[in-house]
DNA sequence: ATGGTCGATGGTCGA
């Protein structure tokens, strides 16, 4: 099964971009973040075209999250927790036997903001969340934009978020939490590598300069991760006519 | 020298 997690940064925007990508790459599940669109205008006639089935939880202007899936799409889930659902950040569904979320972590925006706080209270209810899957003993696969990079090594200048959001012992505190519950950062886990990004700024050419951090990731539950073979950032997708900030980045389970 | 990139918006705000 080929798995993919994507922030299109606007799917309006990107829809062009998104179907030949999907056309292409021909993931088996792939989440979406940062649709930005109403439920309404989901174009899920378009994915089913595709072969995807989908689900979404969409608010309009900001944030979005979707799963397409063309190996099932079961026990749909739209409504979490106080926190979890206070924005459109957070879908679930099981595809495959595999109980699967599409998240999109609040971005924080400054240390001295609410956002910050409700970043950290949004992360605590997720891991409530997945602890009750995980006692119940799912297979879970968590993916999407964490907007936490986890180490040092996964932004390009460590030095340039002094005091910034992304970066914090608190916000890598509560991904590791995650992690101890029994959650394996597949990439993490294969490529022992720096200076390797899902996402990089479009100001001042940060793509061109390798200038990126890596927060997009996939979280497996122990078992499906041991079946990681392949994980990658797929590049190319962030080249080229309108690119999403962010590129797609896959894991394939054997 | 200035603005610097995008997207949704039609106010600027969010990233």
């Amino acid at each position: 099964m080929l798995f993919a997690t994507w922030n299109v940064n606007s799917l309006n925007a990107r829809i062009e971009r998104v179907t030949e990508w999907l056309e292409d790459v021909q993931p088996d599940v792939c989440c979406l973040q940062e649709t930005k669109m109403a439920d309404a205008a989901f174009p899920a006639l378009r994915f089913k075209e595709l072969g995807y089935d989908s689900v979404h939880v969409g608010e309009g202007r900001w944030n979005g999250v979707a799963i397409l899936s063309r190996v099932g799409l079961e026990d749909a889930q739209f409504e979490f927790g106080t926190e979890l659902s206070t924005d459109a950040r957070i879908v679930g569904a099981t595809c495959d036997g595999v109980k699967t979320y599409s998240v999109y972590v609040p971005n924080g925006r400054a240390l001295d903001d609410d956002h910050y706080q409700f970043k950290l209270r949004w992360l605590a209810e997720l891991k409530e969340l997945l602890a009750k899957d995980l006692e119940a003993g799912v297979e879970v696969i968590v993916a999407g934009d964490w907007n936490v990079a986890r180490e040092d090594r996964d932004v390009w200048d460590v030095e340039a978020f002094e005091n910034s959001t992304h970066v914090t012992d608190a916000e890598r505190n509560a991904i590791q939490e995650l992690v101890d519950l029994g959650l394996v950062d597949v990439f993490r886990q294969e490529h022992d590598v720096e200076k390797l990004y899902s996402y990089y700024d479009y100001q001042a050419g940060r793509f061109h300069k390798r200038e990126g951090m890596r927060i997009d990731y996939l979280l497996a539950s122990e078992k499906l991760a041991e079946k990681s073979e392949l994980n990658l950032v797929d590049r190319n997708a962030r080249k080229g006519t309108k690119p999403s900030d962010h590129a797609p980045v896959l894991t394939y389970f054997g």
